[in-house]
DNA sequence: GATGAATGAGTGTTCATTCAT
DNA sequence: CATGAATGAACACTCATTCAT
């Protein structure tokens, strides 16, 4: 009952709840600004768009890069949870399969995400770890399973593997649709190759 | 009139000569700063690097686009010149392989180039086109040669291959050397996997 | 009804008492802030040094300066008193440059009183107002008892001469310790020399 | 000749020539704006009373230091330049009075001269370096001679006494004109007092 | 009364681009 | 042709102050 906001108050103002509500439109809207124009897009967009003063946005993320993170850590959190899930579902190789294209998925239709991901920048760092930190394991076992059953080769590291097709996921001019997936998928029949030539 | 050049004026300079040194200067000095600080380092620095003044380097690329392009054509033309000299040395497939690798090193060890292709900007256009324009013939000849003897798969788009590769020749953070020489083997690997699957 | 404290609140809070605590604390952590960051520091520096909300401070202190002033405020007095005491125990020369002394160590160690003072910001005039006030009657009393007695000249005003020794105090960079001291001797100094050139 | 500038010539831009008059305006300009408003005045209120846009501030003065400098670098050095003058014309005392009160001059006429001298930020630092280097030299011989002469007392250090003075020419509210003048004579006075009472 | 979230004006600083010499 | 001075838009970031809870 206590969440139930009249009309009128609701059209108003509401402060304190509304922390919240500024935090969601934030993260909405930079997302929004990060896919459009990447993660170096100006403080000033994300918060005009979320219909926010700037120091609103300081406020909450005093780092960009904790923006950057907070944006995509739920996408990243889903994405790693869909591993178990996937491996109880299906054999080793269709679970992996499915997985690397769910992961390129969340990749490719995050602009920004795969940019920030090679920034330089020691401030963008805490988007890379948390990636590397969620990611990596998921992939791992389901890596490990495939190459136990010899569905694919062993001698691939896991997080480069990651990266690689987080690079293939950078989208390219002059390409037709579905580029992205069929380079991810040449890469995965790369991984299938080296198993038969090493059983 | 116009032509008629003092004297003094004209020992102190020599015009025409000088044109083509500043232009080269300019192009030696754009690369190294392109290698250190990618393509969108300030026109100030390659400017005082050269030993120009700003306005010149507006005079010779009012387009940075052309400067990036200028840069980088030779490198793209001494590459695809390699192609024919590989096929002549090689068979279809060592030539492609051997061809890969050396088109990696011209991505890989030109910060910026795999940028400038990715770049939404259209400003930059130039570049990708250029590169396009002369990559991907030198490609097709190699990947339909190694095709037609059934070492590779036939279904991959060349272009795709091309800007495939060049993106996994995006440096990345964590991985240990040799990260791009793995992935984009095991690209190639996915390119013969599909040769023996589909013979 | 509107005194009807709710159990449940009047355990968690204590209203009346916290006021004058918040108020303390408020005045404490001023001091010390403005000790170290000058009186321009952040408003939020001294609010959460204080452990109070910002508004609290606005509530209190609406005007900076009021909040300087009621910073400073007792230390004016505790100053201003010890001239009668001084007085008393010494024969004029004697505790007038005691307390010259002793005024010297209030600015001195108060890093912002000195700056306080001389702010043009009309905002900030509620200090040397307070300032004034109390300690030119103090200063006065022991300059006229000395210079009844010849030691020091006679036609120095008490004002000037009470802010001539706070310019004095502000800290100088590469001086050796003891600056202030020494300066303000040397103003001490020339108060005697007119009154042997004049008896 | 060649400084005779066409008159329509002069009423349009002049370019490069402009560089020195712009150059002009911004000292112009800064030392009025220095003057009201203090040394931390906006940048962007020194340009526009300039009439020149901002960037040409940096352009000029890269750190904002160096515009203070230059601002009071040549009144530094007709400052010290001074004190061989007043040497040469008058006795001791008489030219170490003098020179006392046109550095008093030199301090109290550039509100914000005296600011940075105190500024603990280290980007200021070459303001009170130029100043030290300059006028305490000046000083010197002029104290040097008074004291030999017997006519001022010797334990006094020459650049304190310059930081002495320049803290008493610090502006003062509610103090009545040449409020400044009375206090640097009270210090005068000192250094006399004690070369009475030690000879 | 107390809170702290939100605001937005203000400032330093960078850089692409133009233009008179 | 070359020069580099000048420009001003753009951006990050801070902080005093207000206001609904």
């Amino acid at each position: 009952m206590r969440n139930v906001v009249p009309f009128v108050k609701a059209m108003k103002k509401t402060p304190r709840a509304d922390a919240q509500r500024n935090l969601d439109s934030l993260l909405e809207a930079a997302k929004a600004v990060f896919a459009e124009s990447g993660v170096d897009a100006p403080v000033r967009e994300i918060a005009s768009r979320a219909g926010v003063g700037i120091a609103t946005v300081y406020r909450h993320f005093p780092q960009r890069a904790e923006l950057i993170a907070a944006v995509y850590r739920r996408e990243i959190d889903a994405c790693a949870a869909a591993a178990q899930v996937l491996a109880r579902e299906h054999e080793p190789f269709e679970a992996l399969t499915r997985w690397l294209h769910r992961f390129t998925s969340l990749i490719a239709t995050k602009r920004g995400l795969a940019a920030s991901l090679n920034a330089q920048d020691p401030t963008y760092q805490a988007v890379p770890a948390y990636f590397r930190e969620h990611l990596e394991p998921a992939l791992q076992s389901l890596l490990g399973a495939a190459a136990a059953a010899g569905q694919v080769r062993k001698d691939v590291d896991t997080y480069e593997l990651l990266r690689g097709i987080g690079s293939l996921c950078i989208p390219v001019s002059e390409v037709g649709p579905g580029y992205t997936r069929r380079m991810v998928d040449l890469l995965i029949d790369g991984l299938r190759y080296g198993a038969r030539a090493a059983p």
